[in-house]
DNA sequence: CTGTTAGCGCTTTCAG
DNA sequence: CTGAAAGCGCTAACAG
């Protein structure tokens, strides 16, 4: 292992000189600075981050912290695509990631914890969103910077997020405009995320606008026996359905087929994340991307800007 | 922060006791032992892990690979569950969870090098395998220890797996017992996962042995017009289909809901990786639970294990 | 602009 | 069984 030492004796110059020299410290002559570090790579040098957190009382690591167990399964397809956003982002600062992940709260809070104190880590992504939540409340206390992804339901909470209910609107307008949709529906959750009901709102308010007929309907949040057959009736009670907007990908799939062989016709569709899979598709299928990567990648730029409080992230309308 | 050198002069031991006592250090009397160790959660010591490491030359932390871009789709709805099971085993440690993830396999090389030599990481789990990784070839080089979740793809890998093989049987023989299924399909993707391929071994050999006719169906990899409808044909010219086999979820629902519509009736179907979605599910509806946190623990355990190899980790047929 | 030195919190010889 | 002291690699006064 390369020691900033060896550094600064084959330099022929001072620890200190190489170490400020390493970390562009503008008391080092410029000349020094280059020839420190070029000496520093052609070494290989790599610092060794516990010494330097030791020394300065901060991590070079982010935690990010997933939801616990019981409400994991909220944006599943979209972890993956987060973090890799996140570590981009970190890998350009020299920064790594750090997980904290629990099925319980409570857990999660230890581990949440123990990051902090044990590692020193004061930088956090949160992952998820709920009211009173104690993960936040020991962010807080323990005055460490966050960021949420998502809806921030605090007042001077960072955050970044898509605005869905813009993306509710502009989907249905999508919808009227391209495919001449005068009677949509709108298929959500019953859980109800935040997110979904944003959608739903800017759904809502735009087909007001446009006049356009709409229905909604919530599945039921537990697996149903027949869920399907219940879907098909009551599409068969609608039949001049012409147009579906759903909050993912999964329920998109399963109403458009129910669709087809329902109503014996192709009834344009529009839907939230798309996932991994390449199933759903066709002539008149759109989704809306919301780039989770770019997210990701916003969330560490919000978390070490000094000013920034949020951002808001564009999304746009596709063809799958 | 409450450091060893407090607990030493509350204790009214040397700072050396002290941190022998808190390590559970033999040569430690049993008695002042168990004094220090008490007085040290009664002030709430949080040992920093970086001067730990700092002095150990090894991390408390353990690195978890995740694939790189262009294979990440591969095992998406497993992820969130294995790192929940990899991380309550870390926590029982008092390890943490770092990650390293990149849309590309140079920069996850980089970024791995960087765990490895900037925070001294010396414990690796990677959640993909693929021959000739350079990853797996940076890891071997750099002397550290690493299990992989999935297929061997050299001898003398450390890693933990379900039995695929014996699971496709097992599952064809459930169809055959439960559903006396005599011609049963199954379904797989393009990309030929090393999964896909032992579950479809297994499936044929018990097809073989029971007597079962078999049919085969590839899905393209690339999303495709009119999938459906091609698999709508499929179906229609084998119409004496009575048992499927999906290897996945998503595509289970698919063909599931097109089983119905196209022969007019129920197909009994079993699919693996019950994703996160509660869609999926009727009587004849089952799918193969492999416990993804279960084996995210056992990753752990081998990985921290002297002796064991390998675990290969059980399955359940059920009913959703 | 550069060097000397102390020290971050912890472990580990080496001495008793 | 316990203590004193050195040192892990790095940064940051302080002093030139």
């Amino acid at each position: 292992m390369v020691t900033i030492r060896d550094i600064a004796e084959r330099a022929a110059v001072s620890v200190s000189t190489a170490s400020r020299a390493l970390n562009n410290n503008p008391r080092i002559s410029r000349e020094t600075r280059l020839r420190i570090q070029s000496i520093a790579t052609e070494m290989g040098y790599q610092p060794n981050y516990n010494a330097k957190t030791l020394t300065n009382g901060e991590a070079n690591a982010v935690g990010v912290i997933f939801p616990p167990g019981d409400m994991s399964t909220a944006a599943n397809p979209f972890f993956v695509d987060l973090l890799m956003g996140i570590n981009t982002q970190l890998r350009l600062r020299n920064a790594v990631l750090s997980v904290a992940i629990a099925n319980t709260t409570e857990e999660l809070t230890k581990n949440v914890l123990a990051l902090i104190s044990q590692s020193l880590i004061h930088h956090f992504i949160l992952l998820y969103s709920k009211a009173n939540d104690p993960v936040v409340e020991l962010l807080k206390s323990q005055g460490v910077q966050y960021v949420l992804v998502g809806d921030p339901t605090q007042d001077n909470e960072r955050y970044v997020n898509n605005n869905n209910r813009l993306a509710g609107a502009k989907a249905l307008e999508y919808l009227n405009r391209h495919f001449n949709s005068r009677h949509v529906l709108f298929v959500e959750s019953e859980m109800e995320q935040g997110f979904e009901k944003q959608r739903r709102l800017g759904f809502e308010s735009a087909a007001q606008q446009l006049g356009v007929k709409r229905e909604l309907l919530k599945l039921p949040d537990k697996a149903m026996q027949h869920l399907d057959q219940a879907v098909a009736q009551y599409l068969d009670n609608r039949r001049d359905i012409d147009g579906i907007m759903t909050t993912d990908d999964l329920i998109g799939m399963m109403v458009y087929q129910l669709t087809r062989q329902q109503l014996n016709r192709q009834v344009p569709l529009i839907s939230f994340n798309k996932s991994q899979s390449n199933i759903l598709i066709g002539d008149q299928v759109r989704f809306v991307e919301l780039y989770p990567q770019h997210m990701g990648e916003a969330a560490v730029r919000v978390l070490f800007s000094e000013t920034k409080q949020f951002e808001m992230l564009p999304f746009t309308i596709e063809k799958v």
